[in-house]
DNA sequence: AACAACGGGCTTTTT
DNA sequence: GCCCGTTGTT
């Protein structure tokens, strides 16, 4: 190991790597250098001696906790580090309760159900009861649930908790606790827990179980907990308590980027720190490395307008950098195209690769502009978060079939693949196995291997085909614990005759759902063996632990490394990118429409905004469009105030979009009618000027381009039309230009003036 | 029992 | 505008 690693260090960031003892809270502004403390500190632990598997870091992602144990082992070299307890509060509790399952009366194999197998049996038992499924929407009563769950309050206690009745009879739905009940009793039959439950279940465990509590309080000398201000009651109390033998903890966050508070996280864990360690030390992180001058200040400024904070004077010696760059479009497709334009026009004059631009965005509904003008530039993009690997149908499928193996009492799975593919079981026999399943309050499995003894009322055929079913499963079953993952992953798709069916789809469709599933198959094969170890065997139930809780941030595939990203503030936290666009700046869309009701909920819209401007490091620029989409009807838009509340010394002319009737039809034609008919709203922005950047500007294919034409383009000179390629209106010049050389410029954006 | 056509609801954000 | 689930059709 390196001896001089803790040179690279500030004052303040050594500080909080070498105080290893008692309890701790680093206080880190955006970009300075919070990851870099936590690697630091636990490279100084273990060369201070401490045992790696005594260490425990519980982070915000999969992906962190990767990231953080590379770095870790590079600081320290060897393969240490790779002992180390680290990952997110979910999967590392999972592990321990998969251990320790059988003293809450859980099967080892417990199934993890993610929000749509839990949605689907709240569905199912919304439907029982006999309730209006308008009233009670599985979204709504899935919430309730959850931030139930995060409170530490069980179903027999919400249903004994006089202001949580109160609040659900005064919004028509008296009876969510019932529901909730009913659901925590089908899924103790499934054997399941949600993810709620993993961290519920974890205090039950530590609450019950003294000795066992006592056990990892003495495996864990050091805990470390990254992103703090996002942890919710549930997380705080499992630290609390496995910190209270020895006191070696140290939370690490940044109350200004406190954004999932809508998710049941609470900010006072951070600000009652004091109250629980009043020893504790306070460390604060304040330079910025990231940013530029502008970017840092500009983010001070808005973050000003909120009241609850800790105080802290984020600043840097970075260059001042350029200013923020607000853009006014006509739509959200006009949107799309300034943005891909100005990254078309950074990339060619400052040498920018795709990768060092990100569209960050409020919803996710909200890519598809990009998306399609990045498309027509020929920008390589990629869409993080949206509908994630792990949720596409034939992937859960297969899932499903695992699932059911390692636990036969898995509802959800069983529903699934019991007649998928099709093997002749119908939906008239799988609602007789539910209806006999809940009269005698067994699982579908219980019913389907004991056909006769419950008396199923189907024929024979049906009968014999349910059979054939289990047996399969339990072949396999009895094979789970000594087969490799990979092996007996890859023999159950082909055995239950998926990887069949869906070879023989030839549709597009079809062939992409074969590849995701052999794509499925290779991550079981990298993941069984990369956790090889001697002897030991990497099961399938191994891999399911893993694999609920992975996110498609966990699996960057190297292909997808020079691309312009484009994702949710949510996703784009802990990142940072040179480019930046922060685009939507619209009342209602962000901050979001149900934010402007309370202060807090505004607040939080604040630190979102706040967090996205910290993820640039040289420039940011700021869109909106003053008509958009939704829901399929065209509405106007107004700036977002969050624009007005960036001091005004920070921010650029706003670029506006020339108004000229374009000749396109549908959606810029309804753009521009609006725009005429619409008085000139009052203006958010002071400054205002016509300007009109290069591509951005009134490009439009409307002149008769021929190849050969000598042709004015405002930042690359004179040039020749030397080919035009596709139909109008997406028509394609590739132009000559003597003094920068040969350029494909799509003819409806450049602006391209004849010359001869 | 399987597929096509239709209609409704949706837009926060995610482990 | 799109996705999903339900309904209607053979």
């Amino acid at each position: 190991m390196k001896d001089n690693y803790l040179d690279g260090l500030n004052e303040a960031q050594r500080e909080a790597v070498v105080n290893t003892d008692g309890p701790c809270m680093v206080i880190a502004g955006a970009g300075s250098g919070k990851t870099r403390v936590l690697t630091y500190r636990i490279a100084h632990l273990i060369k201070q001696g401490a045992e790696p598997f005594s260490i425990l870091a519980l982070t915000f992602t999969n992906k962190a906790a990767k990231e953080m144990k590379e770095r870790i082992g590079n600081i320290i070299g060897g393969s240490e580090a790779k002992n180390i307890w680290m990952g997110t509060f979910h999967s590392i509790f999972a592990r321990i309760l998969r251990a320790e399952a059988d003293k809450i009366g859980y099967p080892q194999n417990f199934t993890i159900y993610d929000t749509q197998d839990s949605k689907n049996l709240i569905k199912t038992i919304v439907k029982e009861f006999g309730l209006d499924d308008k009233l009670y929407k599985p979204g709504i009563v899935y919430n309730r649930i959850s931030s139930a769950k995060n409170n530490l309050i069980g179903a027999q206690s919400y249903l004994n908790n006089a202001t949580i009745m109160g609040d659900d009879r005064s919004n028509g739905r008296p009876r969510i606790g019932e529901v909730y009940m009913a659901y925590q009793t089908r899924c103790f039959r499934a054997g399941a827990m949600d993810f709620d439950d993993l961290l519920f279940k974890t205090n039950v465990l530590f609450r019950d179980h003294a000795d066992v509590l006592y056990k990892y309080q003495h495996r864990f000398k050091y805990l470390l907990v990254d992103e703090y201000q996002d942890t919710n009651y549930s997380q705080y109390l499992i630290v609390k308590k496995l910190a209270a033998l020895n006191e070696n903890l140290a939370v690490v966050g940044d109350d200004a980027q406190s954004i999932y508070a809508f998710r049941g996280a609470n900010i006072q864990n951070i600000l009652n720190f004091k109250k629980d360690y009043p020893d504790y030390k306070l460390y604060k992180l304040e330079q910025n490395y990231r940013s530029t001058q502008v970017i840092v200040e500009a983010a001070n400024s808005i973050i000003k307008n909120n009241t609850e904070q800790i105080k802290k004077n984020v600043w840097t010696s970075n260059d001042e950098g350029n200013r923020i760059k607000v853009i006014k479009a006509l739509s959200d497709n006009e949107e799309g195209k300034l943005i891909a334009n100005d990254i078309y026009d950074i990339q060619q004059h400052y040498n920018a690769k795709a990768l060092d631009f990100a569209i960050l965005y409020r919803t996710n509904a909200q890519s598809r502009s990009f998306e399609e003008s990045l498309r027509r530039l020929n920008i390589p993009y990629k869409i993080y978060g949206g509908l994630s690997f792990y949720q596409r149908k034939e992937i859960k499928d297969l899932l499903s079939y695992f699932r059911l193996i390692a636990n036969h009492k898995d509802e959800e799975a069983f529903k699934r693949v019991i007649n998928y593919p099709k093997r002749g079981i119908g939906k008239t026999s799988v609602d007789h196995m539910i209806i006999k399943a809940n009269e005698h309050k067994v699982s579908l499995w219980e019913i389907a291997s004991n056909m006769q003894q419950y008396q199923l009322p189907i024929n024979a055929g049906a009968q014999k085909k349910i059979g054939e079913f289990t047996a399969m499963m339990n072949s396999f079953k009895s094979r789970l614990e000594e087969t490799d993952a990979y092996d007996i992953a890859k023999e159950i798709a082909s055995v239950t005759g998926m990887t069949k069916t869906l070879h023989d789809d030839k549709t597009p469709e079809g062939v992409s759902r074969y590849e995701n599933i052999q794509e499925l198959l290779n991550g079981i094969k990298e993941f069984s063996d990369k956790n090889k170890e001697e002897d030991k065997l990497v099961t399938l139930p191994d891999f399911l632990i893993d694999v609920a809780l992975l996110t498609d941030a966990d699996n960057d595939k190297p292909e997808d490394k020079d691309k312009v990203a484009l994702m949710t503030i949510h996703a784009a936290k802990g990142l940072e990118f040179p480019y930046v666009y922060i685009v939507g700046m619209e009342e209602n869309l962000f901050p979001s429409q149900l934010s402007l009701n309370s202060r807090t909920d505004l607040e939080e819209e604040r630190r979102l905004f706040y967090v996205a401007i910290t993820r640039a490091e040289k420039k940011l620029t700021l869109s909106y469009a003053t008509t958009r989409y939704r829901w399929g009807n065209l509405i106007s838009c107004e700036s977002s105030r969050f624009i007005e509340e960036i001091d005004e010394k920070y921010v650029d002319n706003v670029t506006i979009f020339d108004p000229k009737p374009m000749k396109k039809p549908s959606s810029s034609k309804e753009a521009a009618f609006k725009m005429k008919f619409s008085s000139p709203k009052k203006e958010n922005l002071k400054k205002v000027s016509a300007v009109t950047s290069s591509s951005a500007g009134g490009g439009s294919d409307n002149k008769d381009f021929v190849v050969g034409l000598k042709v004015a383009h405002a930042k690359f000179g004179k040039g020749k039309i030397v080919n035009i390629e596709g139909a109008y209106p997406n028509r394609k010049a590739t132009v000559f230009f003597p003094n920068v050389g040969q350029k494909q410029l799509l003819l409806k954006f450049a602006k391209l003036d004849i010359i001869e």
